[in-house]
DNA sequence: TGCATATATCAAAGTTATTTGATATGATGA
DNA sequence: TCATCATATCAAATAACTTTGATATATGCA
């Protein structure tokens, strides 16, 4: 069962939202992410949102943080740098709850 | 435009939460309302919260507003009551918006 | 009018969230 | 191994939000 406060609380945020809104985008260009795969995903690391936003990293590391607890992003070493994935389940699944419990009554 | 990040801070908080459940149910016990008109619409009072959640009245009142602000609900007074309704319009906008800009590309 | 009831507002206190700077961990590559 | 780079964590400071108790406003009714 997914916490739908949680969910809302993470995505109450400005500069969080602009982060989702970056993994939904996934227009890296800072790592050496390659899209030729098979089995292609976008993602983005750490650095790109220190970069696009000018937060120091520290502060990016604990949003990303905040994303992740909540189930809306998940994360993936690579080597040395962590890539970040936007998680639509998690969004599905908190509209669907959204709709059950206000609107279909 | 709805503002998504402000939507979402309404939604974080389980007080809140609680409310819009309630309103979404719409049973309320403390104030006189029918249900038999033609427009019936079903809606709840301040105090209907302050009785079902133990908390104070202004408590009850500071987050009403809040949801007021943000477009979940509308209020509407009656006599000497006044009486909230839930907004589901803002809702489906706020499922929408967000379906937009994490899941659709 | 005067009293009771319902809600709003305010300031102060309490709580939680966010930001920063410093430091630690862990991987890479010379 | 050692230096470098990316990220995580921590403690302290700041900011934002929430709660409370007191008071104000407004309506309804005797």
């Amino acid at each position: 069962m997914i916490d739908t406060v949680k969910i809302a609380k993470a995505l109450s945020d400005p500069i969080r939202y602009k982060i989702m809104l970056m993994l939904a985008q996934g227009k890296g260009e800072c790592c050496p992410i390659s899209g030729q795969e098979e089995d292609f995903r976008p993602g983005l690391c750490n650095c790109e949102f220190v970069a696009a936003t000018g937060m120091i990293q520290s502060r990016v590391s604990y949003h990303m943080k905040e994303l992740v607890d909540a189930g809306l992003i998940t994360e993936e070493p690579r080597g040395k740098w962590k890539m970040y994935f936007i998680n639509t389940k998690t969004l599905k699944q908190y509209c669907e709850q959204l709709a059950q419990d206000f609107v279909v009554k």
